[in-house]
DNA sequence: GTCTACATTGCACATATTGCAACGCAAGCG
DNA sequence: CGCTTGCGTTGCAATATGTGCAATGTAGAC
């Protein structure tokens, strides 16, 4: 389609995962060197890679940059970084948080616990999770406008991932008013049948449901009901967030202070 | 140099600040809608970009990831990710993580001061900062072995930003001696007449300085002076840092333990 | 000193990329 | 309704663009 595009890519990537040499490079786009050498000076001068000493091309800081001004223009992450450090910190699992952009939804963070590093967990900052096959995909879906939701639900072919996945309109119609009664989503293993999680809404100034916030853990570590202790924590967590979005809640049970709506029990 | 390379970098640029509709991406290239399209499906099909629904390209997640895959294989940033939130917090100023990669210092981490994001600094996380006009570049370059400073400012022109600004080897080193002996640096608006900084130096396991955090107001917000009266509790994050890292301070007045000799004067 | 191994440059060739023109498709409007 | 307008998309021929080769430059090992 785009051959040098398409070569260029495929050096970015590499260079991503460990440093490269030219003539690696060269190597595992099976062309020359002088053109391998021609497409790096080009990523080169947008600082999309970066000579090291050694003369090897490493990732450069043009990338980082760039997807920084695209994740940081959602100041979500600014604003709930803080709160779901807490978060990780006090339940010990790994916390994650997920925004609808576009017609996919998106982790735009995710903390890990720094402990169980052992068992690092599939997901990415920047990768799409599955809209239907997830916490924080059904807990955005579910509190969608209707005809949204129709929208990102069209292109979608269910695929029955594990023995729990909601693989069909009926039941994940049925799961999503559950979870709007409830009020917060579960994952119990749709996706990876060994991942669990619970997650929560993040509702913006005018109350719409933008973004939603996960505490995952996988099986061995902590079974479904075990995660859900966290649950009056995460509800917490995440409504600490909307409120820095400015979101008031819909009227406290005390009507004198209603700025400060951060309830229940800390 | 490499043409639909560059064009490629120019797309993925622009797609980042604002969506891109294809005779949009055409116009800003030059060139006719069906190159721009050709170049916008090559990026698609890496997910370095994404079309929108109505047809517009915005920065994809797979660029996102990449940057996380480089900037998260610096555990550095995860550890200090709490801690440095935490200060944010109590110190109410903006504050910054910068990490000597290769041969510049680049942010890789930065907290907003929630409250007055009016005034956003320009700083920005993957970008490089100045080696010798910024507290935590000097910091970092006060702690460098001499050989790696020399080979760091050996391709610097020292350029006089402002008043204050150490503009040449002699003052720099002055400065330096003065950092060690402080164990911390700051910046008097030597960058940005404006902007105020102090900051101080994270270390590894080793004991090596690898990294800075700082805390950052402008002039109209606190004097350096007031910035001052936050040492003590950057000192603490930094050493908090240092020591998730695996760094064991060289505690002791106790002189016993000579692995840690480094320091006062090199 | 010569020898490798590597990066880099200049140039002729041909391939991949380009622009064009035609087409499809939806929305706006008389 | 049917015309127009604006947009994205496809096929194809021309050539500008990117490519490989061979020669040169550079650094380190022996």
């Amino acid at each position: 389609m785009a051959q040098s595009i398409r070569r260029a890519i495929d050096l970015i990537r590499r260079s991503a995962e460990h440093p490269l040499s030219l003539t690696e490079a060269a190597d595992v786009l099976g062309v020359h060197k002088s053109t391998a050498l021609r497409i790096l000076q080009t990523l080169e001068s947008a600082r999309f890679v970066r000579r090291t000493g050694a003369g090897t091309y490493v990732l450069g800081s043009g990338l980082i940059e760039l997807s920084e001004l695209a994740l940081g223009s959602m100041d979500l992450r600014q604003f709930a970084a803080a709160h779901l450090r807490a978060l990780q910190r006090e339940t010990s699992h790994t916390v994650h948080l997920a925004q609808l952009t576009g017609d996919e939804i998106i982790y735009i963070d995710k903390v890990d616990s720094p402990a169980f590093d052992a068992v690092k967990l599939p997901s990415r900052v920047g990768r799409a999770v599955s809209i239907y096959a997830s916490a924080v995909g059904k807990t955005i879906l579910a509190y969608l406008p209707s005809e949204e939701r129709d929208r990102l639900l069209s292109p979608v072919v269910f695929e029955r991932f594990t023995d729990t996945t909601f693989a069909d309109h009926e039941s994940l119609d049925a799961e999503l008013v559950r979870i709007r009664e409830l009020g917060w989503a579960t994952d119990n293993g749709e996706h990876d049948a060994y991942v669990m999680c619970v997650a929560a809404p993040i509702r913006d100034s005018r109350g719409q449901v933008i973004a939603a916030a996960s505490i995952t853990a996988i099986e061995v570590i902590a079974n479904l009901d075990q995660l859900k202790s966290n649950l009056p924590r995460l509800l917490e967590t995440a409504n600490q967030i909307s409120c820095e979005l400015g979101y008031t809640p819909p009227s406290a049970p005390s009507p004198d202070d209603p700025e400060d709506g951060r309830s229940i029990d800390e």
